[in-house]
DNA sequence: TTGTAGGCGTTATCAT
DNA sequence: ATGATAACGCCTACAA
């Protein structure tokens, strides 16, 4: 089996308590010719920690769960690689898990993590719209802080970016290329940020004046072939309309693609928005015009506050909200004047 | 703290060897009475077992580490799916680590999931050319196998698709189009799937007898900008070519905004195929011809593998060759005739 | 069918 | 400065 700490106190001659303490740097207590030579024997030996041992004694494991719906989403990549880099700057790993939005996997998930011992959670995905998942056993609370989902009732921090701000600040752009029939293809309304942004867009739309025409709003679920069918159904619907504004990159380019479809131009005939900024969006023709939103440091800044959440800090902002930005680009033209036709 | 098996003995009045018992359902050993009441009294308590103290002494963690460069990039996100999908399955929880290829990272990493005694690793990162990373000592081998990286030299299994298959079919329709003069941007020379495609080029290319044209080929790293400054550097070169094939398609998407960005059509006046089939090909403008690798798959035999390995299974075939498949979309034309122009 | 007890590799609390 | 030794929560012979 493994070289364990008897073998290298064994083979140094002095006392397992020593190699560990020597192992975990502890700076008083240990002269430093015994630790030089403790030092080489586990390196000779080729002697490292026994984490899961060490775990057992400590209650701690120095792992985070990151729980998502689906890594194939491109805007998780990004999620996971902030979360990653900032958990192992504090000297944390990752457990990946991936639920589909299924509240089923999640809780077995959550189940899974607890039984690991993980020292904390950072969840983006479903969780009804509350924290019971987490509450499996009521005993015993697990750190977690949400990201990207903004929960009614819950005791957990969040953090996330302004959807009612960045939805608001692309339409406004679109009014005032002039544009004022302008569809929407919204998320999942149970989703807390489609929601959000639905609302920046209702937002915006009233703050110019501008009535409403429910036959133009359908609703997706963030996927391409959502952005298509919606679009498809506005397009047969009749209705007229200059701009499509979609709760998300990837409905846009399903947008898109419904559109060119139809022989119709972008942004010349109709104008399109997306929302995230994936790295797709900068892709496609024309390169979408989108709302950034800083999704590495989304990832950074919840394991931050997981951290603190750990250490027994208690946070005194349960919310941090970031702004997103716009990012303007080729898929939105002004509004042609009958006079121009 | 937690509900331990001991709380629950005591509440069931019996010893902690019983609800051990029943919670890994034993089938002998205790009677249909005893375990509905050790299950009721766990399930009234919360209790859920320790998997870091069951670790301890099983000495099985049931976590997988999987390696990667960068989640980031679009070719790694099915990957992941497919092992986590698959590890589930045998109840296996994945640790992710992304190396950004520095194998620096990579034997930090390596040395972690050791500590963590993960069950066994997936690795489709560097690790120099050969297997040494995984001997940070040489007493404990930790199973594992390759991903997407055929090594010279290693004793593990590794998983894979046959890139000179792939790219000798690619190439062999383009010059059927009746390209000759076919330009190639390769991956980092280095990496051995970049080798393998650079070889089927050469094979394609030899078979149809023609001469290659070392100005016509330049090697990126696999990223967008690669694959825009080799285009850039060949048409500076000011060299004659109807065809650019790219060694994957995040290269092959640089190529087409180079081109573009100097007025060159796709593909009339030049074709671009590209590698992978990742999401992204069929957004493209035009839509990519590509190679499909079976992304998802791999991810899915690289476990298989793997969880053989830790069930002390030899494996016979130690390579397992996926065969990739031609996926023909619009970058590619006929070459334009004299006569034509 | 059930219970006792040893041990997994560490850390941490006492002594010495 | 160092060493015994008792936990940590669980599994698993071995006994009863």
């Amino acid at each position: 089996m493994s070289i364990t700490i008897k073998d290298v106190a064994r083979r140094a001659n002095v006392s397992i308590a020593t190699v560990s303490r020597v192992i975990n740097n502890k700076s008083d207590g240990v002269s430093d010719e015994t630790r030089k030579e403790v030092l080489k024997v586990a390196s000779d030996l080729g002697y490292y920690p026994n984490r899961v041992a060490r775990g057992l004694v400590t209650n701690k494991t120095n792992i985070l769960g990151l729980i998502l719906p689906d890594i194939t989403n491109p805007f998780f990549p990004s999620i996971v690689r902030g979360v990653e880099d900032t958990a192992n700057k504090y000297g944390y790993n990752i457990i990946l898990c991936n639920t589909d939005n299924s509240s089923e996997k999640e809780k077995t998930y959550i189940k899974i993590l607890k039984e690991n011992k993980v020292d904390g959670i950072i969840c983006t995905s479903v969780a009804g719209s509350n924290d019971d998942s987490f509450k499996l056993s009521p005993n015993d609370k697990i750190p977690f802080v949400w990201l990207d989902r903004n929960l009614r009732e819950t005791k957990a921090p969040m953090v996330y970016t302004d959807g009612v701000y960045g939805m608001c600040q692309i339409v406004d752009y679109i009014i005032k290329q002039g544009h004022k029939k302008i569809a929407y293809i919204s998320g999942p309304k149970l989703n807390f940020s489609a929601e959000q942004r639905f609302k920046g867009y209702l937002k915006a739309i009233n703050e110019a004046e501008i009535d409403v025409n429910n036959d133009l709003i359908k609703e997706g679920n963030y996927q391409i072939q959502d952005g298509n069918k919606c679009m498809m159904d506005i397009i047969e619907s009749g209705e007229e309309f200059t701009a499509v504004v979609c709760a998300n990159d990837l409905m846009a380019i399903g947008a898109i693609e419904a559109l060119k479809s139809r022989g119709i131009r972008i942004p010349y005939d109709v104008s399109v928005t997306g929302y995230d900024d994936i790295t797709i969006s900068s892709i496609t023709y024309p390169k979408l015009t989108t709302v950034a939103q800083p999704i590495y440091e989304m990832g950074c800044l919840a394991v931050d506050l997981l951290i603190k959440l750990i250490g027994g800090e208690t946070i005194e902002k349960k919310e941090v909200v970031l702004k997103p930005e716009l990012v303007i680009r080729e898929s939105v033209g002004r509004v042609k004047r009958n006079w121009e036709i």
